[in-house]
RNA sequence: GCCCGGGUGGCGGAAUGGUAUACGCGAAGGACUUAAAAUCCUUUGCCAGCAAUGGCUUGCGGGUUCGAGUCCCGCCUCGGGCACCA
């Protein structure tokens, strides 16, 4: 081959335009009889562009793709936007720009920015959440959960953030300040549609089991849903106040062993019972105003100090009443304390200072006793005819006397509106007569209107309560007038399924055309950042099994596989921010050395699923590395050259990791072979084709576009995508000869070579033989001798 | 506090219980050049030694083993997640 000096822009141009010229990389309908669906976290195109961080995961996955693509998968490898929310409205606000004409440009950016790197996705399938043709099935989706019970109004007091003017998920909370302007979160009563999430507690608990996924991730997702298993035990109340009739408070508890130990009872300031019994119309508490006060205090605390485990805990005494311990009759003392929380359990808690930090000091605060009924053998003491018992069995034994089995979970309900304007309309009419009214579904996509004020209006309220025009519309039920619901949908939505679009992005009949579902369902491979390891996959596969259990979809699991991406840093070690002024344009890296090398070396930097600093020194590496192939193929090559043992146990060896190291993700390991193949190839005076061939498909996912080149010059016709992946052939995976350490007492002092398998008398012999091995031996008896075959040999005394 | 990961040369990192430091960066010396860049060759964990060689070394302290970065026990430390969840 003729020597010609590597250019990286020009190549790399030609190769682009080729693949989208030819369709390389369209994908077919319905795949044959091998498939592979390989997805990366769609990004969110915010008005910074990308940095080189970025691309890390997208990488790793095209990498993967191509590979499988070889080995003769039908390969579903798409990319798209999620693009409402918060972030493209603020930054819409703020540059005083249109939210959707601000996603418009930055998508083309993102999109320049993602084709200069050279991916194989099949742009034909792209896709964007703020398209109607898109959110209409979003807003379907909601339909359903609708339908089927699972989405309902609430007046909860919700997280209202005063500087974004808006209504907060606890996801959105960043240690209870906003997590997008960083202000200190109020609680504001507002209307709002959840998401019974909590019904689908177990099944999104029990389908982790099913999972190839990091323990990191299931171990958060585990702790996020929080099942804790006890019981609910009801407490008696009695009042002082003559004629008032005894109630009744349900606590839940994860030690019923020890009620024989509960000393006081405490409910959390918004109870129920507490709410009622400091009303105008009851008259039970002697201190009424005090614990009024107290309450009113608890709403205005911020949920940090709520939170706060290391702040003293505080709590009123309800005066004029006392419960009664259904196990010992005793009358124990009634608080209300912010320690306790309205949404867990029952909102109530029976307090057992001997065994529970929180309540001991709470007790300690208030002088109250301390029980001890658990001994330091887990065996019952002081509870009656319970004592005794190993505490597991007095659980349950006490829970079937006094109470009633129970299962909680931390996981809460999904506060599913914004009243904000960037987000998908909610499909629902409210009419004075049939009150709440499904869009029909035939009326869908319920589109966003366009308006000239998008900003909150400040009254909580969604801006789209101020054009009548699309508010007023009539019920589809009774045709008279009606109003639209304003608020919008979180951005989670619509990555909630958007994996399915793909699948069949336009098609305009129904959610997925269930042939092609069935075909390509689930994900094989999905990559992203560990952040979404709570709610994106927490969110997504809740809206997965609700559509297995109607039929949608076919499977019961969305993402079989799961890879997490670890960050790239700057150089400074800091997060990559406009605001540190340490951003790394891709752009910049592809046009200085190569979209090849910039692959290489996100690749090659450390283990994938780790935090690394980018080091735009240490991209020498790859790049002498590429120009090395380079020069190879043009100068080493020999057509009918025959490889010494040497070249033949390096590619062959080379194949079988790479070919395994990629499919486990470890590619820094699988770019360090092809460099020790590289330098042995390199020693040689001359390489055939076949084995420089071999290499050049191994590396080319890894550097798509130099490769095809390379193969292009090599004189074949067909694109390096097409070729099959190269097979390693067993038979040259061992060498002949080979070299093990001698050791003495676990101390190398030599080495010995010989023909593989040689007996162990032959070894024996030889490494005795070794000056300096003999030098030792001469000095001692030898008791004992490890020989591991072609391994080592060590003689002991 | 609880739950997950980590801690190995100057740096990024590699190692099914079997020669620790592969691969790459950086550094030093040399070749080529009028010179520089690029490229190529050599050296590069630490200590001693001209060398052969010897000693030490994977956060700390113990243990198991012929043999431990790897397994077990107890700590220290960094990163991430969750956190008054009864």
């Amino acid at each position: 081959m003729s020597q010609k000096a590597y250019n990286h822009a020009e190549i790399e141009k030609k190769w682009q335009r080729k693949w989208a010229e030819d369709g390389t990389f369209t994908t077919p309908e319905i795949p044959g009889a091998k498939k592979s669906y390989i997805l990366d976290m769609f990004p969110y195109p915010s008005g910074e562009g990308l940095h080189v961080g970025h691309p890390k995961g997208y990488i790793a996955t095209d990498v993967v793709a191509r590979m499988k693509r070889m080995q003769g998968y039908d390969v579903l490898h798409p990319m798209g936007w999620d693009a409402f929310g918060l972030p493209a409205e603020n930054f819409a606000i703020k540059n005083k720009i249109h939210p959707r004409i601000a996603v418009e440009k930055n998508i083309a950016r993102f999109k320049e920015q993602l084709q200069n790197i050279g991916f194989s996705y099949d742009w034909n399938r792209e896709i964007n959440t703020t398209d109607p043709e898109y959110y209409k099935w979003t807003q379907w989706i909601f339909l359903q959960l609708y339908k089927k019970g699972l989405a309902y109004e609430s007046f909860e007091p919700i997280n209202w953030c005063p500087s974004c003017q808006t209504g907060l998920a606890n996801e959105d909370l960043d240690q209870g300040k906003c997590e997008r302007c960083g202000s200190v979160v109020e609680k504001r009563p507002m209307r709002q549609w959840m998401l019974k999430i909590t019904d689908y507690a177990e099944q999104l608990l029990s389908g982790l089991e099913t999972l190839e996924w990091p323990k990191s991730i299931i171990e958060s997702q585990r702790n996020w849903i929080g099942k804790s298993e006890g019981a609910e035990i009801g407490f008696k109340v009695e009042f002082k106040k003559e004629g008032t009739r005894p109630g009744l408070i349900p606590v839940f508890t994860t030690r019923p062993d020890t009620l024989f130990g509960v000393t006081y009872l405490v409910l959390s300031p918004e109870h129920l019972w507490v709410q009622l019994a400091t009303d105008d119309n009851h008259d039970v508490l002697e201190n009424k105003d005090e614990v009024r006060a107290y309450v009113k205090a608890a709403s205005e605390k911020t949920e940090i100090d709520r939170t706060d485990a290391t702040k003293e805990k505080t709590g009123v005494q309800l005066q004029g009443v006392w419960a009664v311990n259904p196990a010992n009759r005793e009358k124990i003392p009634m608080y209300v304390a912010d320690y306790v929380l309205s949404h867990y359990g029952t909102g109530a808690i029976m307090a057992v200072p001997a065994h529970d930090e929180r309540d001991f000091e709470f007790a300690k605060k208030y002088n109250l006793p301390v029980k001890k009924v658990v001994d330091e053998k887990n065996i019952l003491i002081d509870s009656g005819e319970f004592n005794g018992l190993d505490s597991e069995e007095a659980k349950e034994k006490i829970t079937e006397k006094f109470g009633t089995k129970k299962t909680n979970y931390k996981l809460r309900n999904w506060v599913f509106s914004r009243q904000r304007y960037w987000g998908e309309p909610i499909p629902i009419i409210h009419c004075d007569v049939c009150g709440i009214v499904p869009v029909p579904e035939d009326q869908l996509p319920v589109v966003l209107p366009e308006v000239e004020y998008y900003a909150p209006t400040g009254t909580g309220e969604s801006p789209l309560a101020e054009i009548t025009e699309w508010v007023n519309t009539t019920c589809p039920t009774c045709g008279k007038l009606a109003k639209r619901e304003t608020n919008t949908m979180p951005q989670w939505a619509g990555s909630s399924w958007y994996y399915l679009r793909y699948i069949d992005p336009k098609n305009s009949e129904q959610l997925v055309d269930s042939q092609k579902e069935k075909a390509w369902m689930p994900v094989d491979i999905y990559v992203g950042g560990a952040e979404h390891a709570t709610r994106h996959l927490i969110y997504a596969r809740f809206w997965h099994i609700v559509l297995h259990e109607l039929g949608v979809i076919s499977t019961p699991e969305p993402f079989i596989h799961l890879e997490h991406v670890g960050l790239i840093l700057a150089e400074d070690g800091r997060k990559m921010s406009k605001r540190y002024g340490n951003v790394v344009n891709p752009d910049d890296i592809v046009h200085s050395v190569g979209a090849d090398i910039l692959r290489v070396y996100e690749m090659f930097m450390g283990p994938f699923n780790q935090t690394v600093a980018w080091s735009t020194a240490s991209m020498s590496g790859p790049r002498k590395f590429i120009e090395r192939v380079w020069r190879l193929a043009h100068e080493s090559i020999e057509q009918d050259h025959m490889d010494s043992e040497d070249v033949l146990y390096a590619i062959n060896k080379t194949i079988k990791k790479v070919t395994e190291d990629t499919l486990a993700f470890r590619f820094n390991t699988a770019i360090s072979a092809l460099m020790e193949c590289l330098n042995i190839f390199e020693k040689e005076k001359a390489v055939s084709k076949d084995s420089l061939e071999k290499f050049i498909l191994l590396l080319s996912p890894y550097a798509p576009h130099v490769c095809e080149e390379l193969w292009e010059q090599l004189g074949h016709e067909s694109g390096i995508s097409k070729v099959n992946w190269p097979a390693w052939d067993e038979n040259y995976l061992t060498q002949q000869n080979v070299t093990i350490p001698v050791q003495v007492n676990g101390k190398v002092r030599g080495e010995v070579s010989f023909i593989r398998d040689s007996s162990q008398q032959e070894i024996e012999t030889l490494a005795r033989a070794h000056e300096n091995v003999a030098k030792y031996l001469a000095e001692m008896q030898v008791k004992k001798i490890i020989y591991i075959p072609n391994k080592l040999i060590n003689f002991i005394w």
